[in-house]
DNA sequence: CATATCATTCAGTTTCAACTGAACAATATA
DNA sequence: TATATTGTTCAGTTGAAACTGAATGATATG
């Protein structure tokens, strides 16, 4: 059994990043799913994630199914048991940052073409465009050195 | 008076900017009042706003003064003028990038906390919490070194 | 002071994504 | 084959944030 005080690091940990998560414009379960698989060694299985969180299966369902998609967990089975079961992948962070990068990429191609589209004499504009076209390119950049790392 | 090109390219700029604002995680009729202030060199007025996109008086005010405080568009008035106008400010993506940081810092402090709280010899959640905090730590430097450049 | 012109506030509405839970599908077991 | 167990789907609900618009507040002008 665990200590008051490391049980109560765990719980305030999960719904944290659940917060967190939220945040950053994923659902709030998926954060606390990812908090589930970020502390504990044993995969947890589908009943347990339902039950440890207190969601609907469905809502278990959907969310690994996003993290799946993420790349950021895995699932797996164990001989004999019909159930599945998650663990953290390895380098779960990485899709999020290439998320990032395309969400970067895109907006600064919008920026672009919009400058391209819009006449040589719109002065102001044209300087204001490539300021902002420049943000989304260093970020882009700042988030290609994070992988790259 | 612009041309039908131009128009169209004015137009589905400041519509993508309020999306791609939306999925940062600011209100859309932000992104789009910013779209017009990047576009436009002479200050807008707060009726002209609330016009050209269409938008309650309501929705100028709670976004504009959003925007003030992050302090992204300024207001300024005209003499003889009882209207606000505003318009974009010097390095307007700062307290964007600000943000951005602050939030990094916050979540690995979350994690680092989180972690001292949980003993040692849980070895696997030590490791997959550091990785964790190394993600929050990188993205804070990279956000840092944008801003430094 | 009365009126007009603005910006702000806030209660109500709308909207949209997340979540639930029941129905369904798939698979194993008796 | 019948039953049990499990994951998925989807229609409906919920909840939270954004938006509206009328009331209010503030300020200038006659």
């Amino acid at each position: 059994m665990n200590s008051e005080k490391t049980e109560q690091a765990i719980e305030e940990f999960i719904e944290r990043l659940g917060l967190i998560t939220q945040a950053d414009g994923m659902p709030r379960i998926a954060g606390r799913i990812l908090g589930v698989l970020v502390l504990f060694d044993e995969p947890f299985s589908f009943s347990q994630l339902s039950e440890k969180l207190q969601v609907s299966r469905g809502s278990i369902s959907t969310n690994t199914r996003l993290l799946e998609a993420l790349a950021m967990i895995e699932r797996t089975t164990k001989p004999g048991e019909r159930q599945d079961y998650f663990r953290l992948r390895k380098n779960p962070y990485d899709s999020l940052m290439r998320g990032i990068q395309t969400r970067m990429l895109c907006s600064q191609e919008v920026v672009e073409q919009t400058r391209e589209q819009l006449p040589d004499d719109w002065v102001g504009a044209q300087i204001r465009l490539k300021e902002l076209e420049k943000f989304y390119k260093d970020f882009y950049q700042a988030s290609l050195a994070i992988t790259n790392k």
